[in-house]
DNA sequence: GCTGATGCGTC
DNA sequence: GTCGGAC
DNA sequence: GTCCGACGACGCATCAGC
């Protein structure tokens, strides 16, 4: 019997499960389909692994782990009380991790729970549990308690167990402690324990090796040694080559959610993504949107246009518990999970999958017009409906537009590399092939793995930064495979391409600090709106905003201006650039709240009111040569080549070279003076490639600076629940000055950030004793933004701002600068608590007046134009 | 046709 | 946009 | 250093409801 089965299963894995269908043209047969079935039903895989391990040590698949689609009254060996692993077979009530996330997180090695995470397939008791601050939720305090989260505790802590067994590199020496996994297996088990031999990677650090990759280290050696480990007939549960389920991304994303360390998450997600490419590749493309929360490539345009309030309306419970609800447990995925119960349908809709889903977000999306509010409604009721298990919570999440998990761009597109890789996508040579379906790599190999892993990862990432676009992306990667791409997704004018950030510096010291050997320039941070504008050879003018949406339709005038600026005989060029709102009388930058005035869609030259200069400082792209692997230097020279100025239309960004303390404070000086936030610092040397480094450039501001800029001593009179970590504590406070005058508070923002976690949690306890059941009469608050809670003004915190603005909403210092709109502050955060004042030593209206009219912007403008009443940003 | 709520984008 | 936390 | 997810003000576009 043995060996029928091995030479089996031999047989399965090569045509069916490893080879991505797409090359070796075969799917597995329907014999070999019915084949693993009946081995499923008979539970003969958990021998065949056995068999395996005693053989050739190479599978993993282990005892007690069965895929979800086993006969009914199936109990597996070894799981924990109460909880069986079959899908027919649920504890009685959803417990924290569905019998099938159980599955996966073992699949794939997710083990740890984080402390804060709330599963979205909890009841509440069980999300109460399961939410606790409990430092380490698997330790050993849990053995024994009865609550069906600690039983999944215990079980994800067994994964750890099996997984440090079966891979005794990867994770450490944590496996001290827990009860004997052997004393709780029945004798049958012994067989399978057998020594897992040489699976061990070989731990040689990169000796002279040539995989100098940036970022090939141990772990990602370790790492690439996994996954020799995997097998793909454990994780398919479903028919091959029919459409993925949705529950396996929800299984995934369940797993994922558990888990903190990126190594891990990646793993997870490379392992998801395998088995879409070896069962269903078609069904990565949507894979990669739905985990990415997209519905469309940016400059695409296509939104959701659902948000919470939609989404609290299609819960079907009344709003006011639900928001209530909300507000107590932060995750609307949960809420949805709980009241999805109360949704009854005659006959069960067929199971939501992973094309599926993403074809209903876009109908969603694509909905518009009159009654389209509530075509969305249905038709999220109706996803809602077919959802099972933990599928509720990630529609909703996915709806709301964050999954929340850990998960996000940067992390997919490595695992979309990785998995590339290691599914041979693409590759023609036979030994790629063979890696990925004979026997595990020697442990030698695992290093030049790992540099091809990291390759790879490099490859797409920068595929992905010159072309952001999936569509792309992601069939050209499964053609043609990672190493290749660069031939196939690449910079094109007409495309937009990543723009380059910045980072924060904290002033002059840490730029020279940062830059000591490489030269560098300053150049001013205009306060206006990213521009990215692409001149194509067919003389058409495309512009991109800085998330890559297209805003040619925001800027005709800028379309329109450009074939005057571009120097005769220039054919084509991609320019990086900052539109600024400007005033062409007085020949002067304004606030960037005057810019956002301007109209967005379809505007016409004739109905535009602000108009802009374009500050250009980048040229990535010159008649047919891309210089985004060219020096700044070479860039630049490249942008006056191609472009001649024309004050108050377009202009080169000011900068200036220089090394010396004094100097570059100065021109800090200037560029505020001037109406800038501040300097960009960047290397003249470096090449215009964000996916590597996402910040080259650094930004310096006078309000980044100790003891320098606005600061607000600010009176905390309400606050709001928090969301998703913020979960049962204030996620962000009301804040107000005291005004002697009229004897009341007046709000002047909300704040949210600048605490530590600690703190939060602090404030959050103190504050709760001065929790008061409505407003004092004295507080002056816009109607339209209502705290969850009210405070007793007796705090006092000292909050930073970058800038002061007229506000729609907020209060302080009414009459005083508008006569019936507040001032409000850009991009408050918090400093630190003020114990030594009392809530009427606030900072004062008059104070707040004063420093709005000291802003550089404001002063230059009032006093070059006449006293006009109209003109109030 | 107007207004307010909501969503989404900018910073 | 700012910020803190985990890795 | 990188990545992620808490949270900020503000204004236009869209749609429901009057």
């Amino acid at each position: 019997c043995d060996d029928q089965i091995c030479s089996l299963n031999v047989h399965i894995r090569k045509p069916g499960l490893h080879f991505p269908p797409a090359r070796s043209g075969a799917t597995a047969s329907a014999f070999e389909r019915s084949l693993i079935g009946t081995l499923r039903e008979a539970r003969l895989i958990p021998r065949l692994a056995s068999t395996l391990l005693r053989s050739r040590s190479t599978a993993t698949l282990r005892p007690g782990v069965l895929p979800s689609t086993g006969g009914p009254g199936v109990t597996p060996r070894r799981w924990p009380e109460g909880l069986r692993l079959h899908s027919i077979c649920r504890p009685p009530l959803p417990a924290m991790a569905s019998s099938r996330q159980r599955d996966i997180s073992s699949f794939f090695g997710g083990a740890r729970v984080k402390p804060a995470a709330v599963s979205l397939a909890a009841t509440s008791p069980v999300r109460q549990a399961s939410s606790e601050p409990k430092p380490e939720p698997c330790a050993e305090a849990d053995e024994g308690s009865p609550s069906p989260a600690a039983a999944a505790a215990k079980f994800a802590k067994e994964a750890v167990k099996e997984e440090e067994e079966y891979k005794p590199t990867a994770s450490g020496s944590s496996s001290s402690g827990g009860a004997s996994l052997a004393g709780e297996e029945s004798a049958g088990d012994d067989e399978v324990v057998g020594p897992p031999a040489k699976k061990k990677a070989k731990k040689s650090p990169l000796k002279g090796s040539q995989v100098k990759v940036e970022g090939v280290g141990l772990g990602s050696i370790k790492a690439a040694a996994e996954h020799a480990d995997f097998d793909l007939s454990k994780v398919i549960t479903w028919t091959l080559g029919s459409p993925v389920p949705f529950g396996f991304l929800a299984d995934t994303f369940e797993a994922i959610a558990e888990e903190s360390k990126r190594l891990v998450i990646t793993r997870i997600l490379i392992g998801a993504f395998r088995a879409v490419i070896a069962s269903t590749p078609a069904d990565l493309l949507p894979m990669i949107y739905l985990c990415t929360n997209r519905v469309a490539p940016a400059h695409v345009g296509l939104e959701l246009g659902i948000g919470d309030a939609t989404l609290i309306k299609v819960t079907g419970k009344k709003e006011a518990a639900v928001r209530a609800e909300y507000g107590q447990c932060g995750d609307l995925g949960a809420v949805a999970a709980a009241a999805r119960g109360l949704q009854k349908t005659m006959f069960p809709p067929p199971r939501l999958t992973v094309p599926g889903v993403l074809r209903a977000f876009r109908d969603v999306a694509a909905a518009e017009g009159s009654g389209s509010q509530d075509r969305k409604k249905a038709m999220i009721v109706k996803l809602l409906v077919a959802a099972r298990d933990n599928e509720a919570g990630y529609v909703m999440r996915a709806l709301q537009g964050k999954l929340r998990i850990g998960l996000a761009e940067q992390t997919v597109l490595v695992a979309l590399a990785h998995a590339a890789v290691l599914s041979s996508v693409g590759d023609e040579t036979a030994g790629g092939a063979a890696a990925a379906a004979g026997p595990a790599p020697p442990a030698a190999s695992h290093e030049a793995l790992a540099g091809r892993l990291e390759e790879a990862a490099r490859a797409v990432k920068l595929a992905y930064s010159q072309c952001p676009s999936y569509d792309d992306l992601v069939p050209a990667l499964l053609a043609h495979g990672p190493l290749r791409l660069p031939d196939h997704v690449h910079f094109r004018p007409g495309v937009p391409v990543k723009p380059m950030l910045a980072k924060p510096a904290n002033g002059v010291s840490e730029v020279l600090d940062k830059f000591t050997d490489a030269p560098f320039t300053c150049e001013y941070k205009y306060d206006g709106e990213r521009a990215q504008i692409h001149f194509t050879e067919d003389g058409t003018v495309k512009i991109y905003s800085r998330n890559s949406e297209d805003n040619t339709g925001k800027y005709p005038d800028i379309a329109a201006l450009l074939p005057r600026m571009i120097k005769p005989g220039v054919k084509s060029a991609v320019l990086d650039a900052e539109a600024v709102a400007y005033d062409r009388v007085e020949k002067r930058v304004l606030p960037f709240q005057v810019l956002s005035t301007r109209a967005r869609k379809d505007v016409s030259l004739a109905s535009i009111k602000v108009a802009v200069c374009v500050f250009v400082f980048d040229c990535l792209y010159l008649d047919g040569r891309v210089l985004v692997q060219e020096s700044l230097t070479t860039r630049r020279e490249a942008m006056r080549a191609a472009l001649s100025e024309a004050p108050g239309e377009l202009q080169f960004a000011t900068a200036k070279v220089s090394t010396d303390v004094e100097e570059l404070s100065a021109f800090l000086d200037d560029a505020v003076d001037a109406g800038t936030e501040g300097l960009i610092v960047k290397t003249l040397g470096d090449t215009y490639e964000p996916s590597r480094r996402s910040s080259h450039w650094l930004k310096l501001k006078k309000d980044y600076l100790e003891g320098v800029g606005d600061t607000f001593d600010l009176v905390p009179i309400g606050a709001w629940h928090g969301r998703g970590k913020r979960t049962g504590m204030y996620g962000s406070y009301l804040l107000a000055v005291y005004d002697p005058e009229n004897e009341e508070y007046q709000t002047i923002s909300k704040i949210g950030t600048g605490f530590s976690e600690e703190l939060l949690k602090q404030l959050a306890e103190s504050q709760k004793e001065l929790v008061i059941p409505g407003p004092r009469k004295y507080y002056n608050w816009g109607e339209t933004l209502e705290p969850d809670v009210w405070f007793e003004p007796k705090a006092v915190w000292e909050i930073k701002a970058a800038d002061l603005s007229i506000s729609p909403v907020h209060k302080a210092a009414t009459g005083l600068v508008d006569a019936t709109k507040g001032i409000s502050i850009r991009f408050p955060r918090l400093m630190r608590v003020r114990d030594d004042k009392g809530p009427e030593d606030s900072t004062s209206p008059a104070q707040v007046a004063e420093m709005y009219q000291a802003q550089a912007v404001v002063q230059q403008n009032s006093k070059a134009s006449k006293p006009d009443v109209d003109d109030d940003y």
